[in-house]
DNA sequence: ATGGGGCTGCTTTTT
DNA sequence: GCAGCCCCAT
């Protein structure tokens, strides 16, 4: 009897001192909620986190980390410590209340339970951004201990095992990353060594299947398997078993290589899973949605010891289904892991709720979803603006005019803006009419500056001197600048080289030894050697010091300097290529030319997106994943443009389209603009697209659809007020608009921004002061139609076109 | 070997 | 609309 009440006194005990410990964790992490903090206490075993758009899902990743670091398993450790007493017990209870943060993170520490160190801790991510900023706010978390995690990219943790390991499958290292272009170009190369015509069948539909069947972790020999009697496929495969060896050959890996020869190589080679299945006690992996199938292989490799794998993603934000993604990976983890956790985030802190209902009824319409509702207690907040224009000039017009208004107006910053668009396509009027708008923007995509021809040249000079064995880049540059080795030199090295087993580069260097080469010697002599000198020099000397001479010695920089002014650009982005290495070797301590290379073959524009500089940003929805803005516009929401016209087929390509539409709306945290218009002119046509159906999946309560004010009741307005001004509308027709006293306003059809009543008259020569980019020179001036175009050299952004009725110049005056 | 001119064909999204 | 390709003339 008295042996059952001391029982029940110390389980009551037990379970207080529980309810204390996790009483103050729930402290520690008040500013969190209940379902992100479950998050962070679940370390162990496989977990699953559904987290909607804007829930706080890297705060949640963050945290998690940090407090795997610091506590462990704290939170769900049943031990109960000896000697517990009710004294012990109640002093933890009271502690919440009265201690600091500070003091209640020291507490808890003492209910670590197996707490893991940083180096263990492995979290993949799928831009450099997202690993970037993950680092950065683990370093705030955590500190110093953070640089000890290993945060990358799918690609760049793979590329450094491949460097560490890649030998043992045949890999030499300082292996050479071929992009889109690079793969294009082999692969046609591979087309025409086996006489099919790149007509009948597309080099493009060739890559899609290589690449998905990479994917899938398909070898060319599992591919050939497969396709049994389609002639195509079996084209294709044959194509697949040649391009794959001229890779090996080349010590070169495509994009998808990069995660199946990982995949193949743990698989492989006992003594490397287990090193990095002994090291990693915990896997984290964002965008889970996005993954393939090749890198769920991966995860559960990297993790498949301790099995404390993390993955975070939202299956209605799964966009890259075109390049591979499996939403199977998300939609059936805890079919592969039975016993995981799942928690779903549901809360979102970003948007208002008519945001997000709208954003929920889009994306209700699309079937086989996890099922999620987002909801926010931000408040109601505006009604999303839809709006039909006339154009696609009218619809940037537009967008402008709001700009203006609402910098000016609700001292807004540009920065607070963002332009959404389904196709870069639809970036080049935006482009055009900003630029002359003087609205200081940013553009991302379109010609990325790696895919530049000049930026492209010298980068395939390092990737010979760093690996000789890099046949396709050495064509590339053989003759640029003009070396006077054509085709038939070239032909007849490559036969050498194919027949001696050799590099085309020792081919070269042997020159004399070939009489189809005889004509040439001297020249490829020269070429080789230069080479030569050059790999010496990268033995020696620091990469910038590498890069000078790599610019001085090709002539490249000679080459275009002869140009003169037509290569002006070119210039220009050397020299930043240059800057590019110089900061990268101040970045790293033990910079290397490979480390440069794999960089620059890794990173998009969207890493280089600088949230701080105060500009509108114009981008793909697909490149916004993941961010925010105050206000977000989104041109062209037609049908055909968006959901394209190639999805409208397919239900599957159409739901993902949807999710797309989901992940545009759910961008914007307090205003939303719907823009479609009558007639557009895109790809060289003009189409008159109906407005999109998933404007229409949009409940009416949740939208304001603004009616343009007809040209009749403008005109009486115009009448009504004489002391307007005549303005012509940019393209024809002259009509009278009111100017009003306001700095300006929105007119629906003339749309001009900034209009005042008159704007001086500026001649060459001149100075002048701009809104934004102060002062510049006038260096020329050009009248169209009612309006000028002034081109003008500023002092810090240079030469710029602007529209005098939207530059707003005044005169200089010191 | 090179450079220009004209033509075709392709345009969804990109780590 | 435009990039990249081919062919032809130098």
């Amino acid at each position: 009897m008295a042996e059952q009440m001391k029982q029940t006194a110390a389980s009551s005990l037990a379970e207080r001192y529980f309810a204390a410990k996790h009483h103050l964790f729930d402290t520690l992490y008040q500013s969190m909620n209940e379902k992100q903090r479950e998050a962070v206490y679940t370390v162990n075993g496989p977990l699953l986190v559904l987290a909607g758009a804007g829930t706080g899902k890297t705060t949640v990743l963050v945290n998690r980390i940090a407090h795997i670091i610091r506590y462990g398993n704290a939170y769900y450790d049943d031990t109960v410590p000896n000697g517990l007493t009710e004294a012990n017990v109640s002093a933890l209870e009271q502690s919440a209340s009265v201690m600091s943060g500070e003091e209640l993170g020291q507490l808890c520490e003492s209910f670590s339970s197996n707490p893991c160190p940083p180096w263990a801790i492995l979290t993949i991510t799928f831009t450099n951004k997202a690993a970037n900023e993950m680092k950065e706010r683990l370093s705030k978390v955590i500190g110093e201990k953070s640089a000890d995690i290993w945060a990358g990219t799918f690609h760049s943790i793979c590329v450094r095992i491949l460097r560490k390991y890649g030998e043992r499958i045949g890999y030499r290292s300082g292996f050479t990353i071929y992009d889109t272009d690079d793969v294009k170009k082999v692969i046609l190369e591979c087309m025409k060594q086996l006489n099919i015509d790149d007509k009948q069948l597309q080099p493009r539909t060739v890559m899609n299947t290589i690449s998905r069947a990479k994917d899938k972790l398909q070898t060319p020999e599992d591919f050939m398997n497969e396709v049994g009697s389609d002639l195509r496929l079996s084209q294709i495969a044959s194509i697949y078993e040649l391009y794959q060896k001229q890779l090996f050959d080349a010590n070169a890996l495509d994009f998808d290589d990069i995660i199946m020869q990982t995949v193949a190589l743990l698989k492989a080679e006992e003594e490397v899973r287990s090193y990095y299945q002994n090291r990693f006690k915990y896997v984290c992996v964002d965008e889970y949605q996005d993954t393939n199938h090749a890198q769920f292989m991966l995860t559960g490799l990297l993790s498949g010891k301790y099995r404390n794998l993390m993955v975070v993603g939202d299956d209605d934000q799964s966009i890259y289904k075109f390049r591979g993604a499996t939403i199977e990976n998300i939609l059936h983890f805890d079919d592969t892991y039975s016993d995981a956790h799942i928690i779903r985030l549901e809360q979102n802190y970003r948007s208002t709720t008519n945001i997000l209902n709208a954003a929920n009824s889009v994306i209700r319409n699309n079937f086989g979803r996890r099922g999620k509702e987002l909801w926010s207690n931000a408040g109601e907040g505006e009604k999303i603006t839809i709006r039909k224009l006339d154009n696609q000039n009218e619809e940037a017009r537009y967008i402008i005019n709001k700009i203006m208004d609402q910098v000016i107006r609700e001292k807004r910053k540009y920065s607070d803006f963002a332009v959404l668009y389904r196709v870069n396509a639809q970036s080049s009027y935006l482009e055009n009419i900003f630029a002359k708008s003087g609205i200081p923007y940013r553009l991302l995509g379109g010609t990325r500056f790696y895919e530049r021809k000049e930026v492209k040249d010298i980068i395939a000079y390092l990737c010979v001197i760093n690996n000789p064995s890099d046949n396709l880049r050495l064509k590339r540059i053989i003759n640029e600048p003009k070396r006077k080795i054509g085709e038939t030199t070239l032909t007849a090295l490559e036969n050498i080289a194919a027949y001696e087993d050799v590099t085309i580069l020792d081919a070269m260097r042997n020159a004399e030894n070939y009489p189809t080469l005889a004509k040439s010697i001297t020249k490829l002599h020269d070429f080789a050697y230069m080479i030569d000198a050059l790999t010496e020099i990268s033995k020696t000397e620091k990469l910038s010091v590498l890069f000078q001479r790599v610019l001085e010695l090709t002539g490249y920089m000679k080459m275009l300097e002869a140009a003169g002014i037509t290569e002006i650009d070119r210039v220009q982005n050397v020299k930043e290529l240059v800057s590019n290495a110089v900061a990268y070797e101040e970045a790293n301590e033990d910079a290397t030319l490979s480390g440069f290379l794999e960089e620059v073959a890794l990173v998009s524009d969207i890493d280089n997106y600088d949230e701080n500089a105060d500009a509108v940003v114009l981008m793909t929805i697909h490149s916004a994943k993941g961010l925010e803005f105050p206000v977000v516009f989104l041109p062209g929401m037609e049908e055909g443009l968006f959901p394209s016209i190639q999805s409208a087929m397919n239900p599957e390509e159409l739901e993902e389209e949807r999710r797309l539409a989901y992940v545009a709306i759910t961008r914007a945290k307090t205003r939303l603009y719907a823009l479609h218009t009558r007639e557009r002119l895109i790809y060289g046509k003009t189409n008159f697209n109906q407005k999109s159906r998933f404007l229409e999946e949009i409940p009416e309560e949740y939208t304001n659809i603004e009616i343009p004010k007809s040209i009749r009741q403008q005109a009486a307005e115009a009448e009504a007020a004489a002391n307007g001004g005549t303005v012509t509308a940019p393209g024809d027709r002259k009509k009278k608009v009111t100017m009003s006293k306001e700095f300006f306003r929105e007119s629906d059809l003339s749309a001009g921004v900034g209009r005042t009543q008159s704007y001086d008259r500026f001649t060459a020569g001149d100075v002048v002061s701009h809104f934004t980019f102060g002062r510049g020179v006038i260096l020329s001036v050009r009248e169209m139609g009612a309006d000028i175009l002034y081109e003008i050299a500023f002092d810090t952004v240079g030469t710029k076109k602007l529209m005098a009725t939207y530059a707003k110049l005044r005169k200089f005056d010191e």
